[in-house]
Order: structure tokens, then C-alpha cells, then sequence
DNA sequence: ATTAGCACTTGCAAAATGCAAGCAAATATA
DNA sequence: TATATTTGCTTGCATTTTGCAAGTGCTAAT
């Protein structure tokens, strides 16, 4: 583990995930089930794919990611989030009722509508859902 | 403004201040009290010159922060958030308690104590208050 | 055996970051 | 008044990161 810029919790964290697209693959595993290295490289974003291997390198290394061989195939590989990362969960959250709140081109959908009317109850929700995948993908 | 990557509100937000700096910058104001850009340099992760105030000019275009001529002195700048920069507060917090929990050479200091605490009332706390400057910055 | 799926890797160009010196206007000091 | 300091950048350059698109090697399907 490197030197860090400082010992504020806010600096460490954005020297983990501070760019432009580690928070947008944890969002497609969290909110959109998504899984494999294929599947995010699909997102309407369109990462490259150099920057999704390193990325998916560094969150792994950090914890907060896990990666294993799928059940079906060989030469695939499943992503699930660790219990570390799945307390990312209400960074993301606020990002999302932030940017809907503040973004026209980014209308609320059914999710974003539930979160701008209780948001606290749908963070638990998908906290304690994805704590239970988090336990049972750590089998 | 430019084409987005996508109409996601979170990949929407990450655009404005997915990066390492951006919400250093924010915390300096919020938490710390900063106001110029000769205190942002200061802080302990030594942001260079020229990353700050190509942020300050990022973040002042998007409405996050305004700056003004100081009252003392009129080659100084102070700078202050607008209604939406200080709707930024529930991601930093978030952020600052997912990094003490995480991250053991960031020790909670007070106010980190506290949002392990009581989070909700730290957040709208600092929100009522942050939310009072920003009026009166608008004067 | 051949083709397709899968997860990267690679070479290169463009963009961003970081370092440190420089610049011009305003203010303070001698 | 002249000089020094403060203030907020800007600039030149080297390094690092990002983005594009082709390439590679292993596994699976046909």
C-alpha cells in the first residue's frame, strides 16, 4: 500500500476511487446485477478496455471487489463486491439524488424516484440485499 | 455544456467531480472553512497550482461555487458554495465516514466520532448551516 | 478443425497531472 | 517614492493517465 496524501478519510477514499469510472462499475454491479468484464465494458458509457482492467485490478486489490472463475465457463469471469464494497453503497446513492437533482439531461427513473421520495429505506434495502450476496458470493 | 457520456445521474456527476481534487476542494470549504485559493494550497495534500485552478474554474462553471472579490483586499478571491455545491455535503460525508471505516491511517477525529454516531443530524446540521452561508454569500 | 467467446494486452495519440519557475496587479514596507 | 511582499494565476516541460483500436492466448461451441 502506497503513501497516502494525507490522513483524511475523504483523501484516502478519492485516491481509491476518486476518477471517473471506478464508482460507475461498482453502480453497474450494485444497481444493474451486472457481473462479468463483458457486461461492463456494454454500459451506455463505454469504458475502454484497458481502463476497465485496471480498474477492476485496483478494485480488487483494494478489497473491494472479489473476482472468481464462473460456475459455466472457464474463460469467464464473475465480479461481486465485498462487504467493504458493498458500504459504498450510500456514496453512490447520494451521488445519484445529486446528480438527478442537479443534472436536466438525467431524468429520475423508477429507482431515482423512489430514492428522492425515502431514501433512507431503499439504502437499507439494497445494503442489507447486497450484504446477503456479499456473504454468499464469500462461499 | 458538453455531451454527456450517458443520461445516468451518477455518471452525469462523476464528470463534474469524479477526480482526485474536486472534492478536496469542497471539503476545504465545508468542513474547513477555506475561502481562497492560498488556503486550498495549503491543505496537507498539496494540490498543484495549476490542477487548482483549473478545478476552481471547473467548479465555478458548473455552479458548484461562486467567488467574489474579497472585501480587505482586491487582489484576493474568496470563494463560497452556491445551493447546489452545498447539496454536496451528504456525498462528502458519506465519503469521509466510508474512509474511516475503512482506511486505519485515517483515524476519526471529532467530528468523524460524531457521523459515527449521529449521521443524519451532522448532515442536516451542516446543511442548515452551509445552506444559511450560502445565502448570505449571495448577498 | 474452425469459429466464436472471453479477458485482457499492446502500441500509439491525446489529454490530464505534477513540478517549479514566471508574470502582473494589488498591497505592505522601508 | 521605491522596493518588497502578497495574490492568483499562467507557463514550459516531463510524467502519467486516458482513449482508440488492433492483437493475443485460452476456453467453448459448432
Amino acid at each position: 500500500m502506497e503513501k497516502n496524501r494525507s490522513d483524511c478519510p475523504i483523501s484516502c477514499s478519492l485516491e481509491v476511487f476518486g476518477d471517473k469510472w471506478s464508482l460507475l462499475i461498482i453502480r453497474d454491479i450494485m444497481l444493474r446485477g451486472k457481473v462479468s468484464y463483458g457486461e461492463f465494458l456494454e454500459s451506455e458509457e463505454k469504458i475502454a478496455t484497458n481502463i476497465l482492467a485496471n480498474r477492476l485490478s485496483v478494485l480488487e486489490a483494494e478489497g473491494i471487489l472479489t473476482k472468481q472463475v464462473s460456475p459455466h465457463n472457464k474463460s469467464k469471469y464473475c465480479y461481486s463486491l465485498t462487504p467493504k464494497g458493498v458500504d459504498l453503497l450510500p456514496i453512490v446513492i447520494e451521488i445519484m439524488d445529486w446528480g438527478a437533482r442537479y443534472h436536466k439531461q438525467c431524468p429520475r427513473r423508477e429507482l431515482g424516484k423512489r430514492i428522492k421520495k425515502e431514501k433512507a429505506m431503499v439504502i437499507r434495502e439494497y445494503l442489507d440485499k447486497l450484504h446477503r450476496d456479499a456473504r454468499h458470493a464469500a462461499l
